[in-house]
DNA sequence: GATGAATGAGAATTCATTCAT
DNA sequence: CATGAATGAATTCTCATTCAT
């Protein structure tokens, strides 16, 4: 029996996602089971997004999704874990990636705009997880973690396209992480400052004038 | 900066000690006093900045201030009031406008590079503050509203010169509030990134790079 | 102990389960249940024991005899019933009363040593149910009943065998209850608080040498 | 204001009992909060040895002791800390000490019944503490610890006297140490489990038969 | 001004227990 | 039999705030 206890109660804390017993076809009971894990994390992640995260009680959270509070602690270890979960579900890299994929051999000129344009526009599908990103990055290591991961990646892809130009002759030779990350920062904090910000310019109208000034410049 | 100080500091230390008898010399008691509440401020804004408002206890305030909880409560009339004086003490928009008021009937291309540097210098010593920008907005209205003060003023008097330029020839005709925030937006976010973002270009020369890349293109 | 068994485990298991069609042959399911049954309560033994009753929750013992916490309510109707199934099932009454029932008529100076170490053995035996004798006393009723059971019984046979090396003239008359207790607590307090102090002494050799004071006395 | 944060924020957990500033003597209200202080504690002894540490809630210690929930954490960093101070504050060890110190160069016969039945007195006023040392040993090592440092030192000093004695002629040469056990083990038991077993004999009468034994045996 | 004792609401978390599958 | 999702009450602890001294 020693070794029985052994097994079973140093790793006490059993995860409930990844179910141990070898790999098995998810039963309808387990599909509800994420079915309600996605839905807590969607609840979160607006709740959260709206009203900060350390604003929002579980017992807050709980009421938003329909469940009892205990429920939660079901699903997720702590309220700390619950954000971890939010922030890598919504991670957008994914879609980030996608539309950077496009861009091949694409001359600067004619799509620059429409890249400019699409990610302000990602950024304002993703506004409550850059919600997050921006207020809860101090206490929460992950979410700076992730929010970087974007970000690089991002401004890595858009660099090597900007390469691709400059081999192709339609840029001039530059440091083309200096232009990835001007636009890419701008465009940000054009979406996060939005609403802070009084602009005088439309973001559209905005992002297609930025982009005109750094391929000609502003010099008379 | 005095008349800033006058309107927002000692108005308020004067509110809640002696009852403003009409403008009466201030004593050495209120001088104390005026140093303490100062120091409160000062200490405050370190440890809101390090751990966050909400992870802050006005008794751990206390305790690195060196005073009992209750003496808080004596200067500030709670802990969302403190944040406010914190803000509002440490905003730098003096210091911002003295940076842009040096450029008048200066050449872009001699300047815009120094302005930038001198900005992003101030951000820089301005960390502990743009901390609580960046962290703080969503619960305490007066925090976005000093940041947007800041934000608006600088962006709105850095056009300003740029307009000058335009006037004055050296710049082409084009909407100067995009260039403005363009550099603004991007220096910011240099700043905030910087430890989050694997960055490749040293600050310095990634602002210079970015003005030349503004003023003259990037296209071949 | 076989009839001990039925009147506590057997009943107990078939009250439960198969609503007890009058006397009837246990079939290969109800064994197999009675199986997992005698397993959910050693394993409880244990845990219970090392973590104490209250600290230990129901996911635990689920967890450590693995198995679903839902589970452990069909075997029994609540963590405190386990308990009580607990103390009902190690209860070792029976061993003590065959330990006591070989005295009879063997004279003292030979036996009361032997007894005393069989005694301590036992004890040490049953480790985890002395454990549980001492802390959980308070809440569980049955706890301390139990136990008392066993030392009343215990005391009583052993009284009765000095009653009769009383008689039998190896012992002068003397309160033989005063002697069985004497002998009694102390070797259970050497147990209990054998970790506890520093006993100079080893246990057996403690145990001799106490009987020895005993019967001959320690004056000069 | 670096060294100053550093000195202060450091070491925030104020040690409300242990002033830091010099050594002063205690004000008015320093008086009140120790007197506060002790109530607490001897609240806490008493509801902690009648329910039992775990199922004793903070709230009902509070509601015992007519204060607010929140003073419990005032004065105790955390209810084990509580416990800690009640055992810490009630042991007996210097009344025991006492109680052992009146002993030397007095005869056996004389004394060890007196002894015997004092210790026995001692333990019932401390009925309360002797209900946690045996209750909630297993939780926190504080507790064990205090129960061994009281039966060692008791034990140690009872030890001197029977050597002592055997020196002086009065008793035969033997292990002391289990003599001192024996009695002492015997006692404890008599007192904790009182209650418990159906003891037949007073306890008075008890010890004095008891020690008789010891000192003349039972051999007939 | 300055202290820190005192308050009580509210937070995160745990847990025995139930029950649909 | 067996599972583990779901519940909601209870628990420990934190904290902003007040106030008598």
């Amino acid at each position: 029996m020693t070794a029985y206890l052994a097994a079973n109660i140093i790793q006490p804390m059993i995860e409930h996602s990844v179910k141990a017993e070898k790999t098995r076809r998810p039963t309808w009971r387990d599909e509800k089971a994420e079915e309600r894990r996605l839905q807590l994390i969607d609840t979160a992640l607006e709740v959260f997004a709206r009203k900060g995260f350390d604003k929002t009680s579980v017992r807050e959270l709980a009421a938003a999704a329909g469940v009892a509070q205990g429920l939660m602690y079901h699903y997720f270890k702590s309220k700390d874990k619950l954000l971890e979960a939010v922030v890598e579900r919504h991670s957008f890299l994914p879609q980030l990636k996608s539309l950077l994929a496009t861009l091949h051999n694409e001359p600067a000129a004619k799509v620059l705009k429409a890249v400019g344009r699409q990610f302000y526009d990602l950024l304002g599908q993703k506004e409550s997880l850059m919600n997050i990103f921006f207020h809860e990055t101090q206490s929460h290591p992950i979410v700076p973690r992730i929010w970087r991961g974007i970000m690089n990646e991002g401004i890595s892809l858009f660099q090597n396209y900007l390469d691709e130009r400059v081999k192709a002759g339609e840029l001039r030779t530059h440091n083309t992480d200096v232009t990835a990350r001007t636009l890419a920062y701008t465009i940000v904090l054009l979406r996060a400052g939005g609403v802070a910000f009084h602009q005088r310019t439309r973001p559209e109208a905005f992002i297609d004038q930025m982009v005109d000034n750094i391929l000609s410049g502003i010099a008379a």
